[in-house]
RNA sequence: CGGAGCGUAGCUCAGCCUGGUAGAGCACUUGGUUUGGGACCAAGACGUCGCAGGUUCGAUUCCUGUCGCUCCGACCA
């Protein structure tokens, strides 16, 4: 490609509106421009970028055995009642309606009309296992787009579906799809490290999320370096300590705290009850009904835990208005000890398990208990693993302290199971004769936001710089004069032809251009490897190549095509 | 949806406080001089100051509303 035939709009200063390294550089090197919050025009270096991401996924899927359909992005509401998340994913579907008034939704994703194909097309077992896989745009009524592709409205994904015969094929579906993940983000040079995950709105019992770190990132991950645990925060455990038991202490025992509603105040004079001796009260409403949550003072609730746990499909704190009337007291006075009602689930931290000799709320205002026997004194419905982990505690496998990293997630795998299956009946005939629901996974990639963790994680002040595998062109050819009938012009256009040949992507840099421009314009856009022809380096036989992140080297004319192979292939 | 900030030329921004009809740098066009790390000179083109309403003789400037954008939070497959 020569320059001046495209389109490579780059910005000397990045527009105001992008905040992080990898979504300025995105604009300023001529890759995307926005046209309305988190929707975006991929110009022609994004788009080729894009296609290369997108080659390697179809390489590593086809290699693990998948084949590539694509669903339609306008998918009729019925199947999504059927599936129930017409209900459960509302919040994030964008919804259309068609001139007869016919409600439509825009594809989040497709299990649902990937597992009503399967209902249709597959009958028997001798069919399964099948994997299909489609890269396709998908949309999302994102409440807050962010940091360019990162987070949009209008994306694309590789989104994966695998039918299984049974629980155990299936893991091995999974299993195929976890190295194949493992591979494309190798290849793409990023990264990447899988870590457990929650299964959220797409359900499943199973998943891992692969995550880039960056402190850009929207999640927080909990890892250990000593045994290589590693898991979402919303999913991760650790093998901190129950809390410590002590003597059996008197009955519980009233005492007045005036204007005491903080953990932190309460641990101070003339209290000194330490936090972790404290047992912290929250009021939710999970699908419209009130619940308690017990959490250690000095621990914080994690609701994505308790998401999973109770099963609702939403929850949100109580307001004040609406603990008042049912507990009596305001946030900071509030306890479980008495005066709940009967029908409201109390579900306490498994870190509370046993303890004694607690303090918590009265239940009236500026009044707490102490001397509270967690399992004397108070109704606990259930038990679960509900707190937040924090760095420094004990790995549950090894025991070495934990860390917590902020890391972009670019891809999700799931077991699902045969949640999908069952409610839109795909399901087969077993070897013996018995209808079975197929056993299904899913597999997603967000493919924009994997382009922009390529750049996030390889940039410098000077701009991007590209993997080869997935940079628009892998050799920018420099030529400082661009008259026709120049030494170096003439030798470019030689070089350029000579590397198309040999099928290196390659762009010829024809702008009337001063020097200065064409090096900050190829170091900004990041190609790997540029070709330097200038009146000095000529004069002695030589041509200047540069390794975007390397030294450069003065190579013979006669070899430099060979030396540039050499690079690519490397 | 809650909190904060910002909307002035393609981009980055000044002007607004203290009202009098709009500026700079970069980019763009033409001509010239330059030519190995974002050149220089000259001339030129580019604006419904987000939109609507109000106050005023007069509003980019003050007030109200609204839309859009960004960040934090909530949310998130």
């Amino acid at each position: 490609m020569k320059w001046t035939q495209t389109l490579i709009p780059t910005l000397r200063e990045a527009p105001n509106d992008a905040e992080i390294a990898s979504h300025k550089l995105l604009l300023r090197a001529g890759l995307i421009r926005k046209l309305a919050g988190g929707v975006y025009t991929f110009l022609p270096l994004g788009l080729r970028t894009l296609r290369k991401v997108e080659q390697i996924i179809r390489e590593e899927m086809d290699r693990a055995g998948a084949v590539e359909v694509l669903m339609p992005a306008l998918q009729p509401k019925e199947i999504w009642e059927q599936s129930g998340r017409a209900e459960t994913a509302s919040n994030v579907l964008f919804k259309v309606k068609d001139g007869s008034n016919r409600e439509w939704f825009l594809s989040p994703t497709a299990e649902e009309v990937i597992t009503t194909l399967a209902a249709g097309e597959i009958n028997s077992y001798r069919q399964l296992p099948k994997n299909f896989y489609q890269i396709s745009t998908k949309f999302r009524d994102e409440i807050r787009p962010r940091f360019g592709l990162m987070r949009a409205k209008e994306f694309i994904m590789k989104d994966a579906y695998s039918f299984d015969t049974t629980d155990e094929n299936a893991m091995a579906a999974y299993k195929k799809m976890y190295d194949a993940y493992t591979r494309i983000f190798a290849r793409c040079g990023l990264k990447a490290f899988p870590v457990e995950a929650d299964t959220g709105v797409i359900g499943g019992n199973y998943s891992h999320e692969f995550m880039v770190p960056a402190e850009t990132g929207e999640n927080d991950v909990a890892y250990c370096e000593a045994c290589g645990y590693a898991a979402n925060i919303e999913k991760a455990t650790s093998g901190i300590p129950k809390t410590a038991a002590r003597e059996v202490g008197p009955a519980v025992e009233k005492f007045a705290t005036p204007g005491v509603v903080k953990i932190e105040a309460l641990s101070k004079e003339p209290y000194k009850v330490a936090a972790n001796r404290q047992i912290k009260t929250l009021v939710y409403i999970a699908d419209s009904k009130p619940i308690i949550i017990l959490i250690r003072g000095d621990d914080q609730l994690n609701e994505t835990k308790l998401i999973a746990k109770t099963g609702a499909v939403a929850v949100r704190p109580a307001t004040v208005e609406e603990i008042v009337p049912l507990l009596g007291a305001k946030p900071g006075s509030l306890g479980a000890v008495a005066n709940v009602p009967a029908d409201v689930k109390v579900y306490a931290d498994e870190r509370l398990q046993g303890a004694n000799d607690m303090t918590t709320g009265a239940n009236e205002d500026g009044f707490h208990f102490k001397h509270v026997s967690i399992e004397r004194d108070i109704k606990v419905s259930a038990w679960f693993d509900l707190r937040t982990v924090t760095a420094g505690e004990p790995c549950g496998k090894c025991g070495k302290p934990l860390k917590i990293r902020r890391a972009i997630e670019v891809g999700h795998v799931f077991k699902l199971g045969t949640k999908y299956s069952e409610k839109l009946n795909a399901t087969f005939l077993d070897v013996d004769g018995s209808r079975k629901p197929a056993v299904m996974g899913c597999y997603g990639i967000g493919v924009t936001r994997t382009l922009q963790a390529v750049i996030e994680q390889g940039n410098d002040k000077d701009g991007i710089i590209w993997p080869l595998s997935v940079a628009p062109y892998q050799v920018c050819i420099t030529p400082l004069s661009v008259a026709p009938e120049s030494e170096a012009m003439k030798l470019a256009e030689k070089f350029y032809a000579e590397l198309m040949a040999k099928d290196v992507d390659v762009i010829l840099d024809d702008r009337d251009e001063r020097p200065g421009v064409k090096f900050k314009d190829s170091e900004l856009v990041g190609f790997p490897i540029r070709i330097g022809l200038g009146e000095k380096s000529l004069a002695k036989g030589e041509v200047e190549i540069k390794p975007r992140n390397g030294a450069m080297q003065a190579v013979r004319t006669e070899d430099a095509v060979a030396v540039v192979m050499a690079l690519v292939k490397a």
